[in-house]
DNA sequence: AAGAACGCCAACCGCCGAGTT
DNA sequence: TAACTCGGCGGTTGGCGTTCT
């Protein structure tokens, strides 16, 4: 059974010819597709138009990029897949060159099949939790288990404590910190960036030495993303290290990262999950609010999307790194410039399929006013 | 070496919304 | 306003090449 447009004629089905392929490009390079039902007609094809079409766009268009998909294709599928769910042709439009069919099929093929290996359930991209209280037992450590459980039990246990500042000069050992030493200490190992610590040397030393690492360092951390944002706060809702198994305690004291720090990560956050963003400073909220009414600063996805992607770029975007002011370069106007496809869609989107109150859109952002497109 | 199983991907199917008659 | 057409989209299928047994 044909579409409507199919049953009038006796349309050719299948694979194309390399013949139908050649008289479907020079119908429409010479006159346009216009109507796409007329195309076959006009172009001495028996084909239906809809089938034109299809072929048209997902094969012949000139400006298609061929072969396989980079790894910066694959991570910016999976950050939009993680915003707009099975919404195809809204996720080709941040891949220029790439059709909704194919990314489709990437998707399917490969990118599903991967984040169900690292335990990551690729409908929800949270972790795939065993019970109430599984602590994640990936193995990959560079990965944040997301706590659900302990997340509404923190926000149960409201703590009263004070913020720990990890870059005062107070040591990080002092007595407040030491309840829940180990797994801040897992959490802290996350901070840093990646091989940074390879010598082993003892947390304190390092958050409380001169030699923390560069701004550059931090840029190229797995697990960083890097925001927009002047300021901003990505809040955790809970967590716990997959690293410190044995200790097996979540952080029960808000830590906050100094803006006036050696190193300012006013505007880094993991990108695990259970961020959220915010203004001021760094802050490990384990207050467990999801979403913050009235937020001020709020990070539109596909920027964080984009700037995710320079974290992991290749060699080239990383020397662009080095070599730019990354204080200048994090500027929201500068990051919605380099941006050319956004939509309604995608911020609309974030409201209702975002887990764990990622990035909070529980308000209508001023970012709403604005609309790339393709 | 041959058949089975698997994976990839081009193409199809059916539905939907917008525009037109 | 209903019926129809068309373009667009996401889900699914089936053919073909590759890998496994």
């Amino acid at each position: 059974m044909g579409h409507h447009c199919c049953t009038k004629q006796k349309v050719k089905r299948g694979l194309w010819s390399p013949e139908e392929d050649e008289k479907l490009i020079n119908y429409i390079t010479t006159h346009g597709h216009g109507s796409w039902s007329s195309v076959p007609k006009l172009a001495g094809l028996q084909r239906c138009g809809k089938s034109c079409r299809l072929r048209w766009i997902n094969y012949l268009r000139p400006d298609l990029k061929r072969g396989s998909f980079t790894e910066q294709e694959e991570r910016t599928i999976i950050d939009v897949h993680r915003i707009l769910g099975n919404r195809w042709a809204q996720i080709a439009k941040h891949l220029p060159g790439r059709t909704d069919n194919e990314v489709k099929n990437f998707w399917n093929s490969c990118i599903k099949k991967k984040l169900i290996a690292q335990g990551i359930d690729p409908n929800t991209h949270n972790f795939i939790l065993s019970s109430t209280t599984q602590t994640t037992t990936t193995s990959n450590n560079d990965n944040f288990n997301i706590n659900i459980a302990a997340c509404e039990s923190m926000h149960q246990h409201n703590t009263t404590s004070s913020p720990l500042n990890m870059f005062s000069s107070t040591n990080i050992y002092n007595s407040q910190v030491k309840d829940y030493s180990s797994s801040t200490s897992a959490f802290l190992s996350q901070l840093l960036p990646y091989n940074y610590n390879n010598n082993n040397i003892p947390l304190h030393e390092i958050f409380s030495s001169t030699t923390l690492p560069t701004s550059d360092e931090y840029h190229q951390h797995p697990n960083m993303f890097w925001t927009s944002t002047q300021d901003c706060i990505p809040h955790a809702c809970s967590m716990e290290s997959p690293v410190s198994q044995a200790s097996k305690v979540s952080i029960t004291n808000p830590i906050i990262i100094s803006s006036s720090s050696p190193l300012n990560l006013s505007r880094c956050g993991l990108i695990d999950e259970s961020f959220m963003l915010n203004s001021g400073s760094f802050e490990l909220n384990i207050e467990a609010e999801p979403i913050r009414k009235g937020v001020q600063t709020q990070v539109d996805p596909v920027v964080v999307v984009q700037e995710e992607e320079k974290v992991y770029d290749d060699e080239e975007v990383l020397e662009i790194n080095r070599t730019n002011d990354i204080h200048e370069m994090n500027s929201t106007s500068a990051s919605f410039e380099r941006s050319n496809n956004f939509d309604f869609d995608f911020v609309e989107s974030t409201s209702t399929v975002l887990p764990c109150g990622m990035y909070c859109n529980d308000y209508h952002s001023p970012l709403d006013q604005f609309a790339w497109d393709s």
